[in-house]
DNA sequence: CGGAGCATTGAGCCACCTCAAGTACTGTGG
DNA sequence: CCACAGTACTTGAGGTGGCTCAATGCTCCG
């Protein structure tokens, strides 16, 4: 009964089988969606609440200039937005990566769970607490960051999210993000995120190519970008 | 019985005279505190939530090399964080930037709170949805706007806050931060900082001094900015 | 009236950008 | 099995926004 989302959650409150249960069964309605599908729209009046089963996705606004600015990843197990129909207007909208697949949770339903039972609420509490977390590292990355150091710590924050939900081994993992997405997500030229990448490729520290993530030089990498992974809270380390 | 704090929960979610008094009696416990004084610092275990009942705060991280990265500006009315104890170390500290009231929830008030009423859960919630739209905001400036634009999204966001809780008039509010202090919130040097300010004062669109901001021409500002102030979800415009 | 912190200004430099070309892929229709 | 088109990746040359280093002025405060 259990899957991504019920897993993500029950390392961040003890959840009972019962607790489980309600998870996956508010999940049940799932929806099979292409790469490149928009689930939200700014300006959306957000109903439904998302969550990610499968796949990859981001969270992004647009400039009126016609730049993009990324604001998150969505992995497997993650909430799209956990906004509970409270804003009148979705200040950003959420796109698929890859193929993926998606619960969406009614919003009377999300509402339910958070009256019904606590340790839910804590879980969803942690959850977003852990995603704030995350936008914060963003924030310290392109304020002080340089190009290389931001790529470094983006690959380190995505890896370990990744082996955290099972989906990494010991030195690689998917990670099917072409060079200008990647260019959008830490705020610079998909140019100049190609030079970068060669260079650690050439100093032998990591290597991004056809969709997946091989870290050569664990060490030196998270020295390169600074990482300290305490955010991410990854206490549930499940190998799957 | 209201205060700061209680007065934006109440433009979250209706509270009734019962859950405003029952917020302000948690926040009973307020110090003085002065200026520059660190209320949590990074490696903290997070006890008590603090509230800003007066004055400003931020919350910062610093990087090996010394620099300093500013993740967000409290006001009055502001949690300044709402770990509940959830985390087991803070990942970045919080300091007054002027003399400051500060209320301090002991973490079992807190949960007892949410635990007992669910529209205050509701607002605590929709809190958080808020801030966790500004640090969008943070990251879409940091990532795709140039150094003016930046300065006067922030301008915006803060004067727009500022209206909010009642400490601005049509044109302008107090403003607490040192170039160097803003420096450290956009990401930039002092000295640009300080020019691009030249070049807003000499293009007659703000003026920034002695601890004031001064917006001469509302309409341009926000047409630099490119500010939607959506985001803020500022509902309830009460003028003291 | 001396010191400390902040604001201001100048000169030179570099990380990252822009513009532009060219090279792999990969899927698609003939 | 091959032309091809579309997309991503790569590389080069030159420009620039914001940085660094450094000096000077301002203001407040003891």
């Amino acid at each position: 009964m259990s899957n991504a989302f019920t897993d993500r959650l029950s390392g961040y409150a003890p959840l009972s089988d019962a607790d489980v249960a309600l998870l996956a069964d508010a999940c049940r309605n799932v929806r099979d969606v292409p790469a490149g599908h928009h689930m939200i729209r700014e300006g959306d009046s957000p109903d439904p609440v998302f969550v990610m089963l499968d796949g990859w996705a981001c969270g992004y606004k647009m400039l009126p200039d016609g730049g993009r600015q990324i604001l998150a990843f969505m992995l497997p197990g993650d909430f799209c937005d956990i906004h509970i129909a409270v804003l009148k207007e979705m200040d950003h909208s959420i796109v698929t990566i890859t193929p993926a697949k998606v619960a969406t949770l009614p919003r009377k339903q999300m509402e339910a769970l958070v009256e019904a039972k606590s340790n839910i609420t804590h879980a969803f509490w942690w959850s977003q607490l852990v995603d704030q977390g995350v936008l914060r590292a963003w924030i310290v990355s392109m304020g002080r960051r340089t190009a290389e150091e931001r790529i470094a710590h983006l690959m380190c924050e995505l890896y370990i999210r990744m082996r955290n939900i099972g989906l990494a081994t010991h030195d690689q993992c998917e990670l099917p993000l072409t060079q200008l997405v990647l260019a959008d997500a830490v705020g610079l030229t998909p140019v100049h995120v190609n030079r970068v990448l060669k260079g650690l490729r050439l100093n032998k520290v990591m290597e991004l190519s056809s969709g997946a993530l091989k870290i050569i030089d664990p060490v030196r990498l998270a020295e390169i970008a600074g990482f300290d992974g305490n955010y991410l809270h990854s206490r549930l380390i499940k190998v799957a």
